[in-house]
DNA sequence: AAAAGGAATGTTATCGATAACATTTCAGTT
DNA sequence: AACTGAAATGTTATCGATAACATTCCTTTT
């Protein structure tokens, strides 16, 4: 039961020993930012590698009041486009020696407000967050953390400052209009249940939009669970959708994993799409163009998303401080979206 | 261009100020751990609440030396099977305050080292690494550091410490006897090109060895490009194959994603599956379930995977420090795969 | 040669919490 | 009433870095 020696963590101070300089020496090497003579950061450098040096930043955020980190909120991990859209943050912030902290909302206004709280401890230099809707308190906090906020994928009619998204209303209503437009009257919508606040509602409301502005009827709605709809969930409204509305002649799905399950299930029960049915879908996923027949859809660059907003946060936290509008005027960039008319349609 | 009175933070000082307390039982009465007045903590709690105080742990982890942080290093967020393993592991740690730091490592052993060392900056109290192979460095810098690891997904020869996953190798054998005993005899693999030290690198060689045993010849083999094989990148190589081994009557491709896109490309050259070709894949994605035809792989369970792990984490960090081990005895669980035949074989 | 001024480095205070130890309070015991 | 000991609270030192200011060491200029 001997103990063995826990080795000590190394530290600043005997990198600086070491070295035979101060700790305030070793810090200027590894951040390139003071003044310093190249051939002692060479010789400071050398020590922090033979002595595997890694900095600690909890200390160092605490000393400099900048955490480095970056909160993002995403309504879910289980979709590939938010996925991209963290990708192309990580590849825009990592580079500058920001750490992206992500959380899931799970689509839940009072789980996001608790995830906000918790992220809030870590102080984040700036929170991104998907619009699905905000507690009052999520905003009260937010404002009292006073660090630039961007919300992602819709256009929200209050913004709580910057925004990087598109009307989720338009495009699903511009989507319908193509869809009747190709001749299909008895059209249905796909979706959840549980929406209210969310871009699936948004969708749902530009398809109804859509509908009655043509004089169709719009009464063919199956809303099942909660957001996000997954193929298997898609699939068991698909058959749903088959027993209510059997005259359906086309069905616009909330999302593309949405549409690809209902798809299965048309598939399954020995109709044709696009001849029975015509389907559609929301958000380009790869499973929409690879699937056979390829399912229209609505387009966005998710990656796109993530890299305006990344542009949107630097250039916030690189402005001066202390000014009228804490952190800049709000900027809305809003993004395009393209109709991918395809096979099942 | 009148200056705003930025709000100054709201510190645990003030709150013990505004309760007329001293700041360490205002931590005692957040914390629930020493010993407080239950009235006290009460109005204590109400002043926290009135002024929006938020905790900083930057400066309680720097002064517990508890950084509450776990970190969790991915081949890649473009998976869904990965999403699930976060989402467990989250479910498992956030109710015990630990949080999630996330990386990808874009199946990149050079890229897992410099963000071990950008995370071990954080000062995590432990770390998951999926295993694709790891760098010299990459094995130092985790003795230094001196915390719990568990590798995922794979039984490696030389664990770091703990593990949690099954032998891709067997899976992959297992599913290539299965498919040889439905009677196919020219078997083709899909993966990645660049596999080196992959967990894709050991199902390649699990179904060579199959094939081999059986006495059938593993030269159909198709390596396109660098993991993660995705249902575009699995479409391109599909066609490859068509063009390379027009004889193939099976192709085992690495994942169901590349299985998913390589079906669509054999649909699209006018074959039919399995009748033409039979495809299989693996993981069990959601996709492959509701293709038409459904897609035969190995079931493994994600989300499983993740609570395994944070159990581990768990039980590690609970255990007393300063003994032999430095984390107790290395655990290595071993979990179950399953393989599913459907109509694609 | 003295003065000036910038580059390089060092010293001290500080960030906001918690650990460790010290003290007070108070119910229960004799 | 004095004593005991646990519960409740307070005080001081500390975590490991950086900011702000101080100092030293040059080089350059006149």
């Amino acid at each position: 039961m001997t103990k063995l020696p826990v080795t000590q963590p190394v530290r600043m101070s005997d990198v600086a020993k070491a070295a035979g300089v101060s700790t305030m020496t070793v810090s200027r090497a590894l951040r390139k930012d003071g003044p310093i003579n190249e051939e002692t950061r060479q010789r400071i450098l050398k020590v922090v590698r033979e002595l595997h040096y890694v900095p600690d930043l909890t200390a160092g955020s605490l000393s400099s009041k900048k955490s480095g980190f970056i909160t993002v909120l995403l309504p879910s991990l289980n979709n590939l486009h938010f996925a991209q859209t963290v990708q192309a943050l990580t590849e825009a912030l990592e580079p500058v020696g920001l750490q992206i902290l992500l959380g899931y909302t799970n689509y839940c206004s009072d789980k996001e407000e608790e995830l906000i709280e918790l992220m809030l401890r870590r102080r984040p230099e700036a929170m991104i967050l998907s619009y699905d809707g905000h507690t009052e308190r999520t905003l009260t906090l937010l404002k009292k953390a006073s660090i630039p906020v961007v919300e992602l994928w819709e256009t929200p009619e209050e913004p709580i400052h910057h925004t990087v998204g598109f009307s989720n209303f338009e495009a699903a209503k511009q989507l319908t209009q193509a869809l009747i437009a190709k001749g299909y009257r008895k059209l249905a919508f796909l979706g959840e249940a549980q929406d209210a606040g969310t871009r699936g509602a948004a969708r749902r409301h530009g398809f109804v939009a859509a509908m009655e502005e043509a004089g169709l009827s719009a009464h063919r709605l199956v809303r099942h669970k909660s957001p996000p709809l997954a193929i298997a969930v898609g699939a068991e409204a698909g058959k749903i959708l088959l027993e209510d509305y059997p005259d359906t002649d086309c069905v616009f799905c909330v999302s593309d994993p949405a549409a690809f399950g209902c798809m299965s299930a048309i598939l399954a029960s020995g109709r044709k799409v696009p001849d029975d049915i015509a389907v559609a879908g929301f958000g380009n996923f790869e499973v929409s163009r690879y699937a056979t027949p390829p399912i229209t859809t609505v387009s966005v660059d998710p990656a796109d998303v993530g890299r305006r907003a990344a542009e949107l946060i630097l250039k916030t936290l690189e402005a001066p401080k202390g000014q009228q509008e804490p952190h800049g005027d709000p900027e809305h960039v809003k993004m395009d979206v393209e109709l991918l008319m395809r096979g099942s349609s």
